[in-house]
DNA sequence: GTCTATACATCGATAGAC
DNA sequence: GTCTATCGATGTATAGAC
């Protein structure tokens, strides 16, 4: 048993959920040592400052989500399929995971350097030097499967229409009665319209 | 000339700008009064508290952006003409706006209960009881004049098409190397785009 | 490795003179 | 209305005992 290991992983569970919750600025200290059960002196013993542990769970929770899509969408061929599978996992994984998106606008936000820098790496991880799915669009348009479209115009309409329920999230509840954007029934509309529209859009 | 009111315009557009700047949580009021050319003491005299001061810049920066949305599409009964008119327009105030995204954003993730009372605000002192682009997609669906999509779900679609680029800037400047989201260039393409999938996908 | 105690900085807010 | 000076709270970070 590594005692040394356990209290680091204490750490960054405790830190995960308070930088997820507050933000970067919010967050304390003082409050992720709390709900670590340690004191704030160790904290800094174990991560220096605030900057590297923020810089650490933000690197995890991020590399979590990006890994799981591609992995999800990385085999898929046939452009209809791929589709569909993109939009599919995008949702669900943003749906386990609302609280991230926060976190990862704050970051942006500042800047974007991090994200960026943290794209490429996982990108180089992976082997990759172009993004998968703009590569298989352009293919589609090419062997005619779909209208000539701009495929990296389709990818921003692709995220950002997955995306913006989940941002815009206590608005939409409230402009449209009704709407629970976690429901499963939502979720399960929102797939299919997105798909619909998208396909109905860009087909031949 | 009544100095009253001049100190206080001085004061709000001072606070807007550092507002937008480092947000809510990270502006200082020292550098709002640095910035004002006065100091501390009068930003407290004025308005109490920093809460009430962004309060007040919320409230002011955003009425004048739905006003304006609003102001430009409310006369259109066409669907076609309407969705364009959207569309050119949303992407135009957000592009003049990049900004007050990140301002947006920020209230509605620390719960959406200012921006969701300022919504309904806005909407009755222009007398509205639903939203309008929403009953004249229905009408158009009743009309046949489009394919019987969720009037809801399109909304969400068409804002998120919009709005996503001007979020992701860092990362979609980068990963897609050449494009400059505040360009003319782009933003006539992806004015194009978005109108092109979304007519392309619910034309009957 | 883990703790207590504290240094040091910064911020919002206010008191009080003019 | 406007200023200077300062309070009180809170935050990150560290020193030093165990």
């Amino acid at each position: 048993m590594n005692y040394n290991t356990e209290t680091e992983q204490k750490i960054l569970s405790a830190a995960a959920e308070v930088f997820l919750e507050k933000g970067k600025g919010a967050a304390r200290m003082q409050e992720i040592a709390d709900r670590a059960g340690i004191n704030k002196a160790l904290l800094h013993y174990y991560f220096r400052s605030k900057e590297r542990l923020y810089d650490e769970v933000f690197k995890r929770l991020v590399s979590d989500f990006f890994n799981e899509l591609f992995d999800a969408i990385q085999d898929i061929e046939d452009i209809q399929l791929l589709l569909k599978a993109f939009i599919d996992n995008y949702i669900d994984l943003i749906a386990q995971r609302q609280r991230l998106i926060r976190f990862i606008i704050w970051e942006i936000e500042t800047g974007g350097g991090k994200m960026v820098e943290l794209l490429k790496t996982i990108m180089q991880e992976r082997g990759l030097t172009t993004i998968p799915i703009e590569v298989k669009i352009q293919k589609a348009i090419q062997e005619g499967k779909i209208a000539p479209v701009d495929s990296r115009h389709l990818i921003l309409s692709l995220i950002g229409m997955c995306i913006y329920p989940f941002i815009a999230r206590p608005i939409v509840e409230n402009i449209f009665q009704g709407i629970q954007v976690t429901s499963t029934e939502f979720l399960q509309q929102r797939k299919t319209e997105i798909f619909n529209l998208i396909w109905n859009g860009i087909k031949k």
